[in-house]
DNA sequence: AGTTAGTGTGTTATGTTATAACATGTAATG
DNA sequence: CATTACATGTTATAACATAACACACTAACT
């Protein structure tokens, strides 16, 4: 059974979880995948990814440079962005327009149109499925026009935030 | 005669329509509505609003700046995002987060969570209301999270483009 | 009038995010 | 061992955005 604890009152989308677990399954699935693809997963991209997936939070550029600065890797802007690049064109990183940020995709198998819910107050921010969101997926055709990629965010605010607000 | 081959054929989602008409509702939409929230419609917030309505696409905020020097006014980024903030505020511009790009809205009555359909060819942007794109409106509440703003953006390509590819 | 508060614009400087262009290294192929 | 493909490194700069402060104008008071 998939480990998850009882998360009753928090936001039911920003589920708790075994980050231990998590960590481990998506280093494999990353690990499978580029064996699968016969893509390099180099020490610079395992590392990009460790991060990332670690944070759990969407992360500047910048960020992971400095992360990265401090084991020892490169750190000027290229190396960051081409790898992040790499690792999006392929699915395992998302960007986040809204934050200017990048973070490690929560379910990499599916092929998808992720959402993001983003709480404005406390910054977390949940990638969620379409069946999820409430949103219904885009379908392939729009009136003539073929969808390659989307940008959906929802930006708000979660209960705990709202509960705890003043006004 | 406008160039414009009847459309069936192009996308319908990237419709035509006659500029003067859409170009002079803005104008009064945005008249009207600020006096009736009695804001002040200042040469400079016009201005931007106007560059915006005439292009019709969506331009950078530097673009904008120097269409601005271009017509007397200052040009430092200040005054373009803080003008940019302003209608974006009140609905009258919104941001295309995948272009860095500001667009005049195409239908500021409504209060909406727009969706934005761009074509990566040709550059086409086309602001579509829920209905028409297919995708559910986001419920307002998604699992005790209160969406305040969508940024919802559709990327691909439109048929003509499609048509017109090689590969 | 004089004071205060609110708003709008102007200016300088700087911060933040992202890419261009070119150099080097390394491994696989013919 | 030349050629290609790919990964990384480096310098410089482009593109996007905001902070902080200055000044002008209006409205609304005392």
């Amino acid at each position: 059974m998939k480990k998850k604890k009882k998360n009753e009152n928090s936001s039911k989308i920003f589920l708790g979880h075994d980050h231990g677990v998590c960590f481990g399954d998506a280093i494999t699935q990353i690990e499978d995948y580029f064996i699968k693809k016969k893509l390099q997963l180099t020490p610079l991209r395992r590392k990009v990814f460790e991060i990332l997936i670690e944070d759990h939070k969407p992360l500047g550029a910048y960020e992971i440079l400095e992360k990265l600065g401090k084991t020892g890797f490169s750190s000027s802007p290229p190396i960051a962005y081409r790898v992040l690049d790499f690792l999006i064109e392929h699915g395992f990183v998302h960007k986040v327009q809204g934050l200017n940020g990048f973070i490690a995709c929560s379910n990499p198998n599916h092929s998808h149109f992720p959402t993001f819910v983003i709480c404005r107050k406390c910054e977390k921010v949940a990638e969620v499925s379409e069946e999820k969101s409430g949103l219904n997926l885009p379908s392939p055709e729009i009136s003539n026009f073929k969808i390659e990629k989307t940008t959906i965010e929802l930006t708000g605010i979660c209960s705990t935030c709202e509960n705890a607000e003043i006004r």
